[in-house]
DNA sequence: AGAAGTTTAGCATTCGAATGCAACAAATGA
DNA sequence: TCATTTGTTGCATTCGAATGCTAAACTTCT
């Protein structure tokens, strides 16, 4: 049998029970309807019933029931933001919570391992009937079928469908490794390698493939592309494997930049080379840590706020018509010349 | 005039109106109640019954409805992780999340910027009913009162409430400082200076006392104080004031890894010291980037997952019987002996 | 077979707020 | 002043699942 608190047996406080629009109604002597309508924005509500209202819910501390509220209207205000444990940018999770708390919404995390448990979560959001979605991960096509059907926006953050219609931000990718290829190649670089991440991963194949292209045109061919996870311990490994190789390359694509860092670290800390006398570095995301002095990272910075807002915006756009047709807003990302990199203007 | 998408008018599926209880049960020829019994653990309902409304479900593709569900039982499956901006740790909330939702909770994350925005958190996780709230924030005694009175189980991390019974879990940071001071003072550091979080903040506060009282022991008295915020450009700005100052510390304790990682860029990079040849410096967390090969910081590893498990615990304990008395875990950090300091056996 | 005990099924009610509708009051216009 | 418009209010119903209670079905035992 549990040990039980004496202070809470004790106080008498024990039935708490909830406050409802129906006290709050018999306390200012109105109706229920009046209580709903004085929480309902727009609602006509007389000024002197407003007054008697309010000293009523002061006075008992009364908050709406969102659940009861949710049931009737067949929509909460929870967005669903869906990330992925590995590529998690947590400037980005936190920015996106308190734009979305900003305007009366509030954030159901799903954090994946693997994007393969996009299954579960897909039921728990339509459980609990989310206003919206929200994803950084990649949804396989019947999610997004159902999702649609159900009339429940989504909008892909740097997820690009091709023949599904879908809302995306983005920031533009192959414009930003063309900044980077092009300043590398600028520079006299030709001995160019790639390290990419993970191959499920639609952002890294997407970086990797525009960087490669682009070489392509110069008429540079990469002398190796190795392949990692979105790591520190990725990008050290790479590095090794790099330096290993006979590819010998003088300068380094990766495909975002927690693996710039790393391969900066082994670069330095293991191999013995000078950043960038000896080699080159380039990553991409713009993250805190790239910036940090030890790292100077050349890098392209993505717009967090400017892509937070515009998904924001076409999010409550469908929640308002949840016809709209689809859209997709791609920012440019912005090239942070660090000192990880020769780097040539263009 | 909105535009509308000729995809979704066309293809008929405008009104997928949600499956609910009553069409599955009319489905396989049974009652409503069947239903609900068949998603209820632990309730009869015979194999015969079972099956049939197993296939409806699955023909139907029904979901139950979480907010009807919440509404009946008054409790939702929803956990509020409140989490500050700053002092934000991704790991920390990562490894929650996923906790959470092994056992079949759901993570509503709000990110604070200022704590004190806790009154509008506050009332938004009680619209909700949540079953529990996890705080990696400090709430005033009249939120921790509040949530006390509504039955609402309330585990803390990492701050610990004198007067106020209140679960937590934290890791011991009186003990991490001492081994870190200890450790320093047996290299020979003498003139040791203190890198402080904001002082709204109590886990820096105790990490700051905590020090102080063990140099005080050994007879050390601090050669400077300076009160940063908890970020790399708090740790910068703090490490120029040391070296501005008169106190020219030989080793510097700071009340995180970030700052710590903040002052060792400033000494290398913009004052040129060697570390730990010219000056030590420690932090505490254990995160990450602090072991990365260009830090290698000596610090304490708070045990992330432990701390997790044992929260979720104390919680689901809670939701079970929410009279349980308050408990209060306290768990070793590690020390991480790296090589930003110089640090002897002790 | 019949009595007693155990499952299982269904009915009816409940949770708390939102809303269509009708009744009514206040404000405006003729 | 009366008719019309506009603004408020309350009643009754609704959302969808959970559950106490009773009745029916099935077991088990004598």
């Amino acid at each position: 049998m549990a040990r039980r608190s004496t202070q809470a047996a004790s106080d008498g406080a024990d039935k708490a029970k909830p406050v409802t629009s129906y006290d709050v109604a018999r306390e200012a002597g109105v109706s229920q309807s009046a209580v709903s309508r004085y929480f309902t924005p727009g609602a006509s509500v007389s000024a002197r019933t407003r007054a008697k209202i309010l000293k009523a819910v002061n006075k008992l501390g009364y908050q709406p029931n969102a659940i009861a509220r949710s049931l009737i209207t067949r929509r909460s205000s929870l967005v669903a933001v869906v990330v992925a444990n590995l590529g998690f940018n947590p400037e980005f999770t936190s920015v996106l919570g308190q734009a979305l708390s900003a305007r009366g919404l509030n954030t159901l995390l799903f954090t994946l391992d693997h994007e393969s448990d996009a299954d579960h979560v897909i039921d728990q959001l339509w459980q609990y009937r989310v206003a919206g979605v929200v994803a950084a991960v990649t949804l396989p096509p019947r999610h997004v079928d159902m999702l649609s059907q159900r009339e429940i926006p989504l909008v892909f953050v740097n997820r690009a469908y091709e023949d599904v219609p879908v809302n995306s931000v983005s920031c533009d990718q192959s414009e930003g490794e063309r900044w980077l290829v092009d300043g590398l190649c600028a520079a006299g670089h030709r001995r160019i390698a790639i390290v990419s991440g993970p191959e499920d991963s639609p952002v890294s194949r997407q970086r990797v493939s525009s960087a490669a292209d682009r070489l392509a045109n110069i008429g540079v061919k990469p002398v190796e592309i190795v392949v990692a996870d979105f790591t520190y311990q990725g990008g050290r490994e790479a590095m090794r494997k790099l330096a290993a190789g006979s590819a010998q390359p003088d300068a380094i694509i990766c495909a975002n930049d927690m693996l710039a860092i790393g391969c900066i670290d082994e670069a330095r800390h293991a191999l013995g080379l000078r950043i960038p006398e000896d080699i080159s570095i380039v990553g991409f995301d713009g993250s805190a840590p790239g910036q940090w002095a030890s790292y100077d990272l050349v890098t392209i910075r993505q717009p967090t706020n400017l892509m937070v807002d515009a998904a924001i915006d076409m999010l409550m756009a469908r929640i308002d018509d949840p016809q709209l047709i689809t859209e997709k807003r791609v920012f440019s990302g912005e090239l942070v010349r660090g000192a990880s990199a020769r780097l040539a203007d263009t």
